[in-house]
DNA sequence: GGTAGACCTGGACGC
DNA sequence: GCGTCCAGGTCTACC
């Protein structure tokens, strides 16, 4: 880390704590966010408003107060609230945590609060569309080669992936038929197809953004409720396969083989975390977290390359 | 509205 | 080493 670089501040709310706000969502363990377990910061690029890349270290100071954001490089006065807003969005600092904390006492006491996500909409259903029908491991391999191949080691830009082309991504970063939909979502936010300021707005109710989220070209009912609970919005669930096996194997439900016995169990797992609402997502979520870190020790001792490695229904299936 | 098959990769397994 | 099968969510065509 150079000495000419920045370093900024920023604030946080009280009770903050950078390791459970950065170790609370598996996308901590995704390129390019780096969590350090030894030194417990995280290293993260992130992009100027030109699309350059600031290297920055976030620790939180002595008194947790705030956040440091130790800079590789220079950070111009005028691109130093674009850089804070990122880091800001990504450990939900606007969030308030006094409602899911009253829900939700066990939450509190664990300090399970902010949920991790992406500096910006556009990489979270990257992420989010690279962690679709595929093992963990995969997803993984897919955002390190994109950081490294595309994003010249930060995420990749819309314009860096529209540019890149399918026929390139779908062979030098493995993504497979993602490829097409990847590229095809780039170009959308570029062409101003697909308006994403539009998602990120606070007012909008949940059907209408999941119905939207939907309308994505290849978005389905898992993508898109996991994008809701992405934007800050809990009252719907992401149903998966490892919610199948979590759900089975936490309140000991025999898993049906056949499709409307899965339909069936749908609904037994929306009416009961239907119980917490509108904080359904961040109950379950809350639950299968405790659940990895009785098996793990707590997240922010998870090594990326070791234990990071080890999710998904398919690696936990034995149990159930 | 429901269902089947294709999409793509990595890993497990049998030979 | 090679071939086959499987897991994983979404799209499209078809009934």
């Amino acid at each position: 880390m150079s000495h000419a670089g920045s370093t900024l501040t920023l604030p946080v709310p009280r009770g903050f704590d950078l390791k459970k706000a950065v170790c609370s969502y598996g996308y901590f363990l995704l390129a390019p966010n780096h969590w350090d377990v030894k030194r417990r910061v995280l290293y993260r690029p992130v992009r100027t408003s030109r699309g350059g890349l600031v290297r920055c270290v976030v620790r939180q100071n002595k008194t947790g107060s705030a956040l440091k954001l130790l800079c590789n490089r220079a950070v111009p006065r005028g691109e130093q609230a674009f850089v804070k807003a990122q880091v800001s969005r990504m450990l939900r600092l606007d969030e308030d945590q006094r409602a899911w904390f009253s829900a939700c006492p066990e939450a509190k006491k664990r300090g399970f609060g902010p949920m991790f996500r992406s500096p910006t909409l556009f990489e979270d259903i990257v992420k989010t569309i690279t962690s679709c029908n595929v093992t963990w491991r995969n997803t993984t391999t897919m955002n390190r080669m994109m950081v490294e191949r595309v994003g010249h080691g930060g995420f990749p830009t819309p314009r860096q992936l529209a540019d890149f082309g399918a026929d390139n991504l779908k062979a030098q970063c493995k993504v497979g038929y993602r490829a097409e939909r990847i590229v095809r979502l780039a170009r959308d936010v570029l062409d101003g197809a697909l308006d994403l300021a539009w998602f990120e707005a606070p007012q909008r109710e949940s059907d209408a953004l999941f119905d939207a989220l939907k309308a994505i070209h290849g978005l389905g009912p898992y993508a898109a409720g996991n994008l809701c609970h992405l934007l800050g919005v809990y009252d719907r669930l992401a149903i998966d396969t490892e919610t199948y096996r979590h759900f089975c194997h936490h309140y000991g439900v025999k898993r049906p083989k056949t499709a409307a016995g899965l339909t069936k169990l749908d609904r037994k797992i929306e009416r009961h975390y239907a119980a917490l609402s509108p904080f359904q997502f961040k109950a379950y979520w809350f639950e299968l977290w405790c659940d990895y870190e009785s098996r793990y020790g707590r997240a922010w001792t998870w090594d990326r390359e070791t234990t990071g490695q080890n999710f998904t229904a398919a690696v936990l299936s034995g149990e159930v």
